[in-house]
RNA sequence: GGCGCAUUCGUCUAGCCUGGUCUAGGACGCCGCCCUCUCAAGGCGGUAACAGGGGUUCAAAUCCCCUAUGCGCUACCA
């Protein structure tokens, strides 16, 4: 799809969810596409709370949407903890502002009471599919006499406010999909105030951009004939319509919208698992948005930078895990070995002293791609006490060439180096390698017994690793109490 | 059912507006090779797509129409 936007200037817009649950990765995804369009047009991005339902809303999500998306590094200019000119931004706190747009709108005639119970809308409605008809309300409380009207009011029965859809073509305009048109017949009478005097979402949301001066309505593709609503409330209300971008829905790898069936949906589930803030908005920013080059890797900051409405495309976005993993990846190689570990810290259950951390860290960082990875890599071999070998390194190491004139060499090597460091510990290595060459072994003869008797596993990292986390000195210390291990088993 | 939106490799996408440079480019994944003390990582290479059908045109992934499929809305939910 083509979206050659042009570049928005000062932009103010808004991030509106419902605190009825963890910040999801798709709302984050609103949020992110928001926060670049205020950032990266100078302009400003409010967060408001629609939490007009009491029911769902709590407070404990409210927290958590906003931790996740400071986490994400998201900010806003205004909101219920920041405060701002155009307050308040919890929706259940302008509760009061609302009927005096629903009187005005009523007083001009746009908008009607409507005594129907929601009993006999559905039965009204019930009969019209039943004949196969399609169901819109059918305005008969708009024909109502004024005797007829009287006598519902003086029976004290409750009504609601519905907007009366005037007839003609509505305009929805729209970033990402152009003009688009629908017909006002296709919009049944809506309500705007409920029988309890609480306004619906559609009025609520209109009267609050409205009186926020929200210029751009960033949000999800369920929204965008919610917006042929809304527009027709705007005019209604005598405001211009604000500009509109409906990005698409996330998907789950099946194609249904992104839900619990799909694993982890939130923000914060992200971050438990070891996924860096970095790595997720990067992410989420690549899913329908494009640099239009082979870019990939993007830090918040680049992305505002190089962010436009042009590169986002309309089509389906379906969240794929391996792809977020393989990011998640390339930030975390942009770390350093000791922010890495101050990282990780919280992943880990073993400890050590900082100084032997930071290399255990480093020794095994790239067989993570999650800061949660740490677990599930062998930092056991190095609480493992010297001499103590696994059967299966045993058994290599008893039919490894050359073994005791190998062992002997490792000792007497590691001898020679008190001092440790990496380029002690990379010498090493490098001079056992030309020893092998010098005594016509391969390297492995000799580094194959190193990794065998000093960690007692097959498996673990870089050799250059254990010379730092032991010292040339502790090696050899290793490696003996192996040779030890092995006598004894001799016998 | 009605209305709306969407449709390029399995996935995210470039290209589409301004038709030819597209035997359709990149990335993830997958497969193979190399590297190698192990496991990885890394390097290199390969696999794989214009939903279908009609037009318009010398020429269409690109413009138009139809169909199909997916998704959304159609609540006194938000």
């Amino acid at each position: 799809m083509i979206n050659r936007g042009g570049d928005i200037q000062n932009a103010r817009v808004r991030f509106a969810p419902s605190p009825t649950g963890r910040l999801h990765l798709g709302s984050a995804r609103t949020a992110l596409f928001n926060w670049l369009v205020a950032r990266g047009s100078g302009g400003a991005i409010i967060l408001r709370l629609e939490d007009t339902d009491k029911e769902r809303s709590s407070e404990e999500f409210e927290r958590d949407i906003m931790e996740s998306l400071r986490w994400i590094g998201l900010d806003w200019d205004e909101g219920p903890d920041v405060g701002g000119g155009y307050g308040p931004y919890r929706q259940s706190e302008r509760m009061g502002i609302y009927p005096e747009y629903a009187a005005r709108l009523l007083e001009e005639g746009r908008a009607y009471r409507c005594y129907c119970t929601p009993e006999e809308l559905k039965e009204r409605k019930n009969a019209a599919v039943g004949e196969g008809r399609a169901w819109r309300y059918d305005r008969k409380c708009l024909g109502l006499t004024e005797e007829e009207r009287a006598l519902l009011e003086a029976q004290g029965r409750p009504y609601a406010v519905r907007f009366r859809v005037p007839e003609g073509e509505v305009t929805v305009n729209d970033v990402l999909r152009g003009e688009v048109k629908v017909d006002a017949s296709e919009i049944d009478d809506f309500i705007i105030m409920r029988s309890d005097g609480r306004a619906s979402f559609h009025l609520a949301v209109v009267v609050d951009d409205i009186t926020m001066e929200v210029t751009h309505v960033i949000r999800g593709d369920d929204h965008l004939t919610n917006a042929v609503r809304h527009v027709l409330l705007f005019t209604a209300l005598g405001a211009e319509p604000p500009m509109f971008l409906h990005h698409s829905l996330l998907m789950g790898i099946d194609g249904t919208k992104l839900s619990k069936r799909h694993g982890a949906t939130s923000v914060s589930d992200y971050r438990d698992m070891g996924y860096l803030p970095q790595a997720l908005v990067n992410y989420l920013a690549l899913l329908s948005w494009s640099p239009g080059n082979d870019r990939e890797i993007f830090t918040p900051g680049e992305l505002v930078e190089e962010f436009s409405v042009g590169g986002v495309s309309a089509g389906k976005a379906i969240f794929d895990l391996d792809k977020l993993n393989w990011l998640n990846r390339q930030h975390m190689k942009a770390l350093s070995d000791s922010e890495l570990t101050d990282l990780v810290i919280d992943h880990l259950d073993q400890s050590f002293p900082r100084q032997k951390l930071e290399i255990a860290v480093a020794s095994v960082r790239n067989g993570m791609e999650t800061l949660a990875d740490i677990e599930k890599q062998p930092l056991d071999i190095y609480v493992q006490p010297a001499g103590k070998l696994s059967e299966k390194s045993l058994k290599e190491l008893e039919k490894s060439p050359d073994l005791k004139e190998a062992l002997g060499l490792l000792v007497s090597t590691f001898r020679k180096y008190p001092s440790n460091d990496m380029a002690t510990a990379e010498g090493i290595v490098v001079e056992l390698r030309q020893e092998a060459k010098e005594r016509g072994w391969k390297a492995k003869t000799v580094l194959w017994p190193f990794r065998l008797a000093v960690t007692g596993q097959t498996v673990g990292p870089d050799l250059t690793y254990l010379i730092m986390f032991w010292g040339p000195g502790g090696c050899a210390d290793r490696v003996e109490a192996t040779m030890r291990t092995l006598e004894e088993r001799d016998e």
